[in-house]
DNA sequence: TGTTAGCACTCCTCTCGTTCGAGTGCTAAC
DNA sequence: GTTAGCACTCGAACGAGAGGAGTGCTAACA
């Protein structure tokens, strides 16, 4: 069957109207609302059409039709509207933003939480790993007899911090010292190459003989191998439960639930990362392996630093949701901060993984 | 009218049945299940009497009873068992907490995610305020050429950071030189305590002229005096979904929104934090002044650093909750803390600001 | 005097049938 | 190709009625 300019647009009329009411659409409010030209007749016919092409289902037999994941792949993919970037409040928000120079994880928080109250919707924002990251700076610090602190300053200006146990005290002179030594060889590598091995080098190098400084270089390295947080931070949960889809409360649980699981969400959201190119990309629906999502669609873009990158910023809605909006918003977000997102691809720069969707 | 030993023995039994059911409960039940050596009629008038006391009431003409806030209170004062505190996981998995030389903020989290998932409720935890916080130790760290990184360590090892804007470039090794008077004038004081004279002195003693030093200084002690975070962690929210009383979605909705506003619930419990004593503090159903509250129970600990009160954890369930096992989760941490918690009060410490309530 | 059986009454909840209406598919006419 | 018309489907809304849990009151009993 071949797709008529028409077909197009009564599955926009559907979309939109879909979007506003969250009820399926009839061919009567069509013809009124969107093709005054046509009867409801003609649009019943050509509906047919569309459902028999997957694009729109139907609920139960006398009810209107709703857009399936495919009808929405083909909207966002050909039919949405691109062009409505920065007449936003975005842009004014970010800019508040902009200006100061931030650590890149409480940039990354607020742009979560303005996300979710600009698109009333659920972001999802991995925070970076720290394996992943370059090491700026480091720095140890007294903290009690048996234990110092120590500072890691890495790409993008996180600073994290972990407890190091000391065998005996030492004093900050000392410590000093040995940040320093540390500084000159471990900064710029990332954590992840800071192993075994460099360590011992590091020993020979160093001719380290006493034991103390020994054991402080090894409780350093076994905690750098062991510091895997790679966080997860959410905002705007609640705004599930003002969505009809999710009236029903145990639905609304166990999203919630699923999104509240920062392992599953890393986990999930990684896989996409992998795959993806520059711009932005969108799961919809059935699109999604993990079963809580498939009646949701996620809009990712994901963030650099250098040419690498290290994380992934999400909105999560309904399938219903306003996509022209996520992605006006997101792209606003990367027009505003080019130094944390690629920005290659431009408009056609959405991009789907496999189509292995489930739909009938 | 009297009180007497049976009238008690029935209330109990309304609120346990209550609390397993969460359905009004009748005369009949509790003459089976609880009192089975006197007639329902007995109970009836028993009851009868009961909620003129205003300790129970009707939701409708022909239902059972369920207790009324003052109820709660009464059973919370004067009947829940105190003695069984040990028996519960709470020890196994704590001890695993309690060895380690941890920071303060991040054992709370712990705290706070174990009480929820042990009570099933929702934990509420009031971060340390920086300006109420000793300072132990301070240090500088080069970031880039605009910029320098200032950490703190508090009080209980918790370590802050803040980005100080330089007028000019400048070397670790001067940034190592201010650090260590810095740390000889301000370590000891509380951050509150670093106000502008004190800045000024320092300046004056310090003979500063330069006037790199000298907007590094105002930079500092900008920063601080701004920095206020009086941060709140919560856990266990979803909790909230799976209880009938909030099976009405705007409900949940209201009462979720309203826990993860963190200023509110910072000014929530900090009124709280105030007015308590050492132990344990229970507001239950309308004692809370605030209306979303108004059939929730909360449980608040306050925990301590040294000899002050810095911040509190609370669990946040329905009116209906499981005091015997919230308390007992909590007393049964503040044993096992007794260095995070004031340990005076015992058994009779819960407290009660003032019964306010506005009960029929 | 306290306890209990009995009974009328209330009122919520559940179920079932009915109606209503939105929407469809099909056919025939334009 | 488009449209009017019509029969049909099916969910949502409504109301009546049954059922049941629970109460309060009264009168009898120990």
């Amino acid at each position: 069957m071949d797709m008529s300019e028409r077909k197009l647009q009564i599955l926009q009329a559907i979309i939109l109207n879909y979007l506003e009411t969250a009820e399926p659409v009839g061919s009567r409010t069509i013809s009124r609302r969107f093709l005054m030209d046509l009867s409801s007749a003609t649009i019943r016919n050509e509906m047919s059409d569309l459902e028999e092409m997957g694009l729109i289902e139907q609920p139960h037999t006398s009810a209107g039709r709703i857009p399936s994941s495919k009808g929405y792949r083909l909207y966002v993919d050909q039919l949405m509207k691109r062009d409505t970037v920065d007449d936003q409040q975005v842009g004014i928000l970010m800019n508040l933003l902009k200006d100061k120079t931030v650590q890149l994880d409480s940039l990354l928080r607020e742009i979560g939480d303005l996300l979710a109250t600009l698109t009333k919707y659920t972001t999802v924002v991995t925070m970076p790993q720290l394996k992943r990251s370059k090491l700026k700076h480091l720095q140890l610090m007294p903290l009690d007899e048996h234990s110092a602190i120590l500072v890691l300053v890495t790409d993008g200006n996180i600073v994290r911090n972990h407890v190091i146990p000391l065998q005996h005290p030492m004093d900050s002179t000392s410590l000093y010292k040995i940040s320093d030594v540390l500084n000159q060889e471990l900064s710029g590598l990332s954590v992840a190459q800071m192993d075994l091995p460099l360590i011992q080098k590091i020993k020979r190098e160093l001719n380290v003989d006493s034991e103390v400084m020994e054991s402080l270089l090894d409780a350093i390295s076994d905690t750098l191998q062991h510091a895997d947080d790679g966080d997860v931070f959410t905002s705007g949960t609640t705004n599930i439960l003002s969505f009809p889809e999710f009236s029903d409360i145990a639905r609304a649980r166990s999203l919630m639930e699923f999104l509240s699981q920062k392992d599953q969400m890393l986990h999930l959201i990684s896989t996409e990362e992998k795959t993806s190119g520059p711009g932005l990309k969108i799961r919809i629906g059935t699109e999604n392996q993990i079963e809580q999502l498939h009646d949701c669609s996620i809009v990712t873009a994901n963030y650099r630093y250098g040419d690498r990158t290290i994380g992934t910023i999400s909105v999560v809605g309904p399938m219903r949701m306003d996509y022209q909006k996520v992605v006006s918003a997101l792209e606003g977000l990367m027009q505003d901060f080019p130094d944390l997102f690629f920005t290659g691809g431009g408009h056609n720069a959405i991009t789907q993984e496999d189509t292995n969707g489930r739909e009938t």
